[in-house]
DNA sequence: AAGTGGTCTAGACCACGGA
DNA sequence: CCGTGGTCTAGACCACTTA
């Protein structure tokens, strides 16, 4: 029978035993050896096949489960989770005055390929000559009419054929994530002020000079590696709030 | 030797049994039977005397560890976490452009006590002519010059003498939870814009009508009671942003 | 050396969901 | 009914801290 001890006293690898474990799993799931919605071996088989006792594979399961790649349902099995909205941020944190998340009209849409500015570039870390696509968009909610400028730059390579796809750029990012299989970890948006211009102005249906909301965010997939770069701005209107969770 | 089943077959209470345990521990730190900072007995103790497993008091234990309430350190013990500081946010969500919290240095500040408004009661779900201290200062930060004017109302039977301490109203907000040992929950911020008037501009060094960004934070114990409700404003200058970490 | 939490195992039983 | 994940136990050994 394997022993912990076994694989753990491989002096190249001294880590504990199931963050191995989650390590390989994790990579199952990088990889699409395992793809959204797709339900993955029992713990009982997982266990066996990586020698490993069933705690130690609950734990990292559990990890994975903590992290929201697999989705673990009593009598059913564990299957991979649909991949994260790539805009749970900054979208379903606009609420309205009773904290509800709005629900967004696509006003306009407008998509474009080309070569990577050097900001882009530096933002999405990709080569010299890499070529993004840029996707703008106006969005509005009519029950607060609050509205929101969304300027989204995605590596071509992440996402090829966006171009071809008649219905792409009418979705919300969040569906062409999830139609490309990128998993989205964990991350950060940087909340800023700004004063719309004429342009923003005239697609916001707010007075030049007007105070906006500004969110920042490049979203990461698993390993880390830039997937979105994205700029709102954001009009609150009728007791509209951008929602920070603590902890 | 006490047994699960024994326990968990109590027609009354069907919760799975760490859960009770955990239950039982929090009901140790919100009553303030083990106090800030204070070590508690090893789990083989714990588990003894709440006759559960070693397992399942780990659970219970690891637990609270994951809301920030207890740390534990292997070789030395499991301790009651300091009180978490009140203001975690804003101030700690303020970032400079390389993304590190901003150093706050006080400006002024000032404490009053008097018989809350009637939307302080609702914030602070008080009764009828209850008393709240209110404490108003502005902050600097010298690096990059954004101010930040912070409006805090605290439930006076929380923070009983904090009038009388002529250190209090110096402190930030954070070291006033820890001093009178308050556990604060996971919660929430919202932010808005504003625009300044004459007086905010005064104090924070801004014209009239400038933009500002304006926090608002009800901070709950952890038995959900209202402990903080709070209005800042904030000017950010030189690069600073609003940090919202995702998931 | 003694005491703490961290990891790992092996196996039992329970609760849920679908055939 | 069977297979799944969820809970619980008992005990071993390891890694770290302090004296």
């Amino acid at each position: 029978m394997h022993n912990a001890k076994n694989v753990a006293a491989n002096i190249f690898e001294t880590r504990p035993l199931y963050l191995q474990v989650h390590g390989r799993l994790l990579g199952f799931l990088t990889d699409a050896t395992w793809k959204p919605g797709q339900m993955i071996p029992n713990e009982i088989e997982l266990a066996r096949d990586f020698g490993v006792s069933v705690g130690t594979m609950r734990k990292a399961l559990q990890t994975l489960t903590d992290q929201g790649l697999l989705v673990r349902r009593q009598g059913r099995g564990t299957f991979v989770a649909q991949a994260q909205a790539l805009d749970a941020a900054p979208l379903d944190n606009v609420r309205n005055a009773r904290d509800e998340p709005l629900q967004w009209q696509l006003q306009s849409s407008q998509l474009d390929a080309a070569v990577a500015t050097d900001h882009e570039l530096s933002a999405l870390e990709l080569s010299e000559g890499e070529r993004v696509f840029r996707l703008q968009r106006v969005l509005r909610n009519s029950a607060t009419t609050s509205t929101m400028l969304e300027h989204c730059v995605l590596p071509e390579k992440r996402f090829a054929g966006l171009d071809s796809d008649s219905e792409a750029h009418k979705l919300p990012v969040g569906q062409l994530g999830r139609r490309y299989g990128i998993l989205v970890g964990p991350g950060a948006e940087h909340v800023e002020m700004h004063i719309a211009d004429t342009r923003e102005a005239a697609l916001l249906d707010v007075t030049r000079g007007d105070a906006l909301l500004k969110l920042v965010r490049i979203a990461r997939s698993l390993d880390g590696v830039p997937v979105e770069f994205r700029v709102a701005f954001c009009n609150l209107r009728m007791g509209s709030t951008y929602l920070n969770r603590i902890r």
